[in-house]
DNA sequence: CGCCGAGTTGAACTGAATCAAGAAACGTGG
DNA sequence: CCACGTTTCTTGATTCAGTTCAACTCGGCG
C-alpha cells in the first residue's frame, strides 16, 4: 500500500475511467488541511461528506452515556471514513470524526458522488465496492467482539492497522478494542512474556 | 410491518418499477420451503444467494475456535440475509445460515440481481438502500457491543426484534447478545424485579 | 530542573462465565 | 390426552477476565 497518495491517483488505480475525467471530478471537491484535534463531524450534525485521507490519521468514534469514548474506526492514509447512516438517511450523527494528526483530507460531497453514477457507471461499481468493503469490515468487527478475547482482538488489530499501532497512544487502541488502557497494558505484557518464553 | 408478504409484493411496495416486471423478475428466482434445522449456507461454502424470508425465521451465525455459536443476525419475515463478504468477493464463508422454523425462502441469485441494475436503474437504487441498511445495522451492532452492558443490549434487542424474542429459545438471544444463557436469565430476573419495584 | 501526560503495576472489586443441579415447558408417540 | 424424555430455563457456588482506583515510573519538553 502506498502512502501519501493523492485521491486522484488512488481513483485512477481503482476506477476504469479516463484519468482526465477523474482529475476533473476530484478537482471539483474540496481538499483541506486538518490540524490535530480538529473535528470533521460532530455528534448531532448530519454527515455530508465522505472523507478520504491523503495524509495523516483520523478516528471515528462515539461517546456513551457515561462519557466514555469508543473508537469504531481509524482512517490512516488512503482510507475513507463516513457515517453512512447519517449521510444516506439524512439523520443526525451519533458519532465524531476527528484528526489524530495534522492531516490532509478530501471532502467528497455525498450528494455529488451519488449523482456521478448516472454519468459514469464505473463509478457506481466503485461505490458498490466501497460499500461492500465497509460491510466486510463491520461484520468482521461484530464477529470479533462476539468471538474473541481482548488479547486475540489485540493481535487482530495489529494485523489490520500495523501502522496505526505506532502512531496513536495505547489509550486509543484500548478504546477501539473495547477495553481499558490498564487492561491493554496487561494484555501486552502477557503476550510479550509468552513470546519470549518460546 | 406486514407478515407473510410475498417478495413480489414487498418489492412492488419498495421499488418504483412496473409491477408486472417485478413479478416476472421474482418468478425467475427459486422459492423453496426450508425445514427447521436445515442449512442455506455452511461455513466454507461460497454464498451465492441473497435469501428473502417470506415465512419463518433464519439465523446467521458463526462458530468460534472453542465451538461456541455467535448469532450475527436473525431474519424473520420480510428480512434479507446474505453473507455479502462471501457473495461479493467470492470468498468461502465463515458463517452459517440456518432455518429456526419451517420457512419459505426466496433464493435470489446474487449474479442475476447485480446484473438487473443495468436494465433497471431503480433496482440499483434499491440495492443501494439495502446495502446502506445493512451498514446501519452492523454499525449499530458494533457500537452497542462497545458501549452497552448486557442488560442494555437485551432491551435494545427487544426493540429491534420484538417478535423474534417470542419465537426462539433464550439460548439464541443470549448468543446474539454475546452472553451465556445463564447470564441472560439473571439479566431478565433483575429487569423484571426493577420493573415491578417502580 | 521540574512538570506532565502516557504507560505500568498493584489490590480490591464486579460483571459475566463456568460448572452443576434442579424445575419447568415442550413435543412426540403411544 | 396422557406419559415420557428432551430441551430450556432457573438458581446457586465458584472462578475468571476485565474494571476501577490509586500509586508509581518513565520519557519528553518547556
Amino acid at each position: 500500500m502506498l502512502n501519501n497518495l493523492r485521491l486522484a491517483d488512488y481513483l485512477i488505480a481503482h476506477v476504469p475511467i479516463d484519468p482526465d475525467i477523474i482529475r476533473q471530478i476530484v478537482d471539483s471537491q474540496k481538499t483541506a488541511p486538518v490540524s490535530k484535534g480538529e473535528y470533521l463531524l460532530m455528534q448531532g450534525e448530519i454527515c455530508r461528506h465522505s472523507f478520504f485521507v491523503e495524509k495523516g490519521l483520523l478516528r471515528y468514534y462515539s461517546i456513551d452515556s457515561k462519557g466514555k469514548e469508543h473508537i469504531l474506526q481509524f482512517a490512516p492514509e488512503n482510507w475513507f471514513v463516513v457515517d453512512r447512516e447519517s449521510a444516506y438517511f439524512g439523520k443526525p450523527s451519533q458519532y465524531f470524526i476527528q484528526a489524530l494528526e495534522d492531516s490532509t483530507v478530501v471532502m467528497l460531497d455525498e450528494q455529488f458522488i451519488s449523482e456521478l453514477g448516472a454519468s459514469y457507471p464505473a463509478f457506481t461499481a466503485f461505490n458498490n465496492k466501497l460499500l461492500h468493503n465497509h460491510i466486510r469490515h463491520l461484520q468482521n468487527r461484530v464477529n470479533q467482539l462476539l468471538s474473541f478475547t481482548a488479547g486475540e482482538r489485540y493481535l487482530q488489530f495489529i494485523e489490520l492497522y500495523p501502522d496505526v499501532l505506532l502512531r496513536v497512544p495505547q489509550t486509543m487502541v484500548a478504546s477501539y478494542l473495547g477495553i481499558t488502557p490498564e487492561s491493554l497494558s496487561r494484555v501486552r505484557k502477557e503476550l510479550s512474556q509468552k513470546h519470549s518464553a518460546q
